[in-house]
RNA sequence: CGGGGCGUAGCGUAGUCCGGUAGCGCGCCUGCUUUGGGAGCAGGAGGUCGCCGGUUCGAAUCCGGCCGCCCCGACCA
């Protein structure tokens, strides 16, 4: 697909921009299979550079990655009660293989536990062998009733992280830990703040004990649930058998966490830092940093343009063959079209930096670099470019959290607010409202029924309020949690 | 599964009410001129009008059935 001309812009309609923006940007597009998606090299780029930063996060963190099989045995989903109860509705199971029918079914997985604490129940002996550090890169099905491009597809890829400890404390910090990592990695790489919190029974995780989990806000103003951490407690490991022998020689089950994130980061990505323009890949999840593209009238100028920009492109880039302080760097030589449309192209595509090469920056031994989150062009030395170049990345990297951050807190609300402007909000605006809540189930299903907000999480200590609500905003009965409560995706 | 849209060239669409040789824009190909914010001219390629059946001399258009996609709701990362 070409670019056309126009998106539709965030603010007729921000369900058809996110949609046309995925399409038209080439991130993604639609499979011959309902709810299915194709992840196209632009998209799987940024999955790439995502899968490098957190596979190194996790591997600083003492895990190792493992592949476990994409088919499992239908009666391992049965062994844990509510994790049946969770994924019962979603699975794809197969009857049939080799031409006949099996004995058994196999369940096309939704998640691993099942089969990883099997096998783990099959190593493990002693408390020395304790912990296991496991992750998996896979893909993995869901059948979902509704489906968005990156949001929530049939099949998706994802990391699931799968542990084993001694004690529950021990798998408590993990469990902890690994929601610092994925703030970290949403922070620092995505440029997208995230609140980090426990979520409430009502959305706990199917098997999970405790589940915590990154929200953020997307530019509609609601929440989008970014990625998990859950403490399983035994839950897993008395279903499938798994103990080990302890210090004092008695018997225990093993303790467990999981953790994952998935493809659905590049949907907040886009909704976190699309304009009507386009993308904006923050530099540091850019597959391409900086494109370049030359100017020229003349034949002859053509000739000098394209030298110096290849040239350029030399000095600067390499970065995705190994060179350390390099970037990558593409030189737009296309001919028959106009630079113009060439900066439309690459907006759209969200590059971070462009640089303009021309006639007169040859001569004036100089470029012109174009920052795509700020625009206003930029006169500088080809001395020392690529210098300019990281720098700038890493002011653009700084500048987008700032504004994501910025945004959200100017869609949040605090303090004392009654059940009637809670509901203007989620009618009107939306955003994320902190609210006193006193713990009651009941309460939650009420307002998701009137309203179609639900608790996004009870957030950790550093993001609630500097005073806490006093009382329920519902009931008003004594507030047991501070909560954010939020439209979702 | 309920409600609402929509299926005509790669994309976007007109034509459907009122049956009569399938049109336009963008994109694509060739050539020339262009190129510091979406180029111009000339020529050209590209169509089982979602599928099946019916009515008719004749169906994109009328009738019956089916399929698919998108959006809104019930499920979820």
């Amino acid at each position: 697909m070409s670019d056309d001309k126009k998106l539709p812009t965030r603010a007729e309609d921000f369900s058809a921009w996110y949609n046309d923006l995925v399409l038209k940007s080439e991130l993604a597009d639609y499979s011959p299979v309902r709810g299915c998606m194709v992840t196209r090299p632009d998209g799987y780029g940024i999955w790439e550079r995502m899968q490098l930063a957190l596979d190194q996060m996790f591997k600083a963190t003492g895990h190792r990655n493992a592949y476990f099989p994409l088919f499992i045995p239908e009666s391992f989903l049965k062994k844990e009660a509510s994790h049946v109860e969770g994924f019962a509705p979603e699975l794809a199971v197969v009857t049939h293989g080799g031409g006949s029918k099996l004995e058994e079914p196999l369940v096309v997985r939704p998640t691993s536990e099942t089969i990883i604490y099997h096998m783990f129940s099959k190593w493990l002996q002693s408390y020395r062998d304790l912990p296991f550090l496991y992750n998996q890169w896979a893909n993995v099905v869901r059948w979902e009733m509704r489906t968005r491009l990156f949001l929530r597809t049939t099949e998706f890829l994802w990391q699931e992280g799968h542990t084993a400890h001694a004690t529950h404390e021990e798998a408590e910090i993990e469990t902890r830990q690994m929601l610092g990592v994925y703030r970290t990695f949403m922070e620092q790489w995505m440029a997208m703040p995230v609140i980090t919190g426990q979520k409430t029974d009502s959305e706990r995780f199917a098997g999970a004990v405790r589940t915590y989990s990154c929200e953020a806000m997307m530019q509609d103003n609601r929440a989008l649930q970014a990625g998990t951490s859950h403490n399983l407690g035994q839950n897993f490991s008395k279903a499938f058998d798994l103990t080990f022998q302890t210090e004092a020689g008695g018997i225990e089950h093993a303790w467990n966490t999981s953790w994952g994130v998935s493809t659905r980061m590049i949907g907040g990505l886009v909704m976190t830092h699309g304009d009507d323009n386009g993308l904006q890949i923050p530099p540091r999840l850019a597959h391409t940093e900086v494109v370049i593209v030359p100017i020229w009238k003349t034949d002859e100028e053509r000739e000098m343009v394209f030298a110096m920009a290849h040239t350029v492109k030399a000095a600067i880039s390499g970065r995705e063959r190994g060179l350390a302080g390099r970037i990558t760097a593409h030189v737009d030589d296309r001919i028959g079209i106009k630079p113009g449309a060439k900066y439309y192209h690459w907006e759209l595509r969200g590059i971070p930096i462009r640089m303009e090469i021309g006639p007169r920056d040859v001569a004036a031994n100089q470029c012109v670099l174009v920052r795509r989150d700020v625009k206003g062009k930029n006169a500088v030395s080809l001395d020392g470019v690529l210098e300019t170049i990281h720098a700038m990345l890493d002011t653009m990297q700084n500048d987008m959290f700032a504004a994501a951050l910025a945004r959200r807190e100017a869609n949040s609300f605090r303090g004392d607010i009654s059940y009637d402007r809670f509901k203007e909000i989620m009618a009107g605006p939306g955003g994320f409202v902190y609210a006193g809540w006193n713990g009651d189930p009941a309460v939650e299903a009420k307002v998701k029924e009137e309203t179609k907000a639900t608790i996004r999480c009870i957030p950790d200590p550093e993001f609630r309020s500097a005073e806490a609500p006093a009382r329920c905003m519902v009931t008003g009965e004594p507030a047991k949690y501070e909560v954010i409560w939020a439209k979702a995706y």
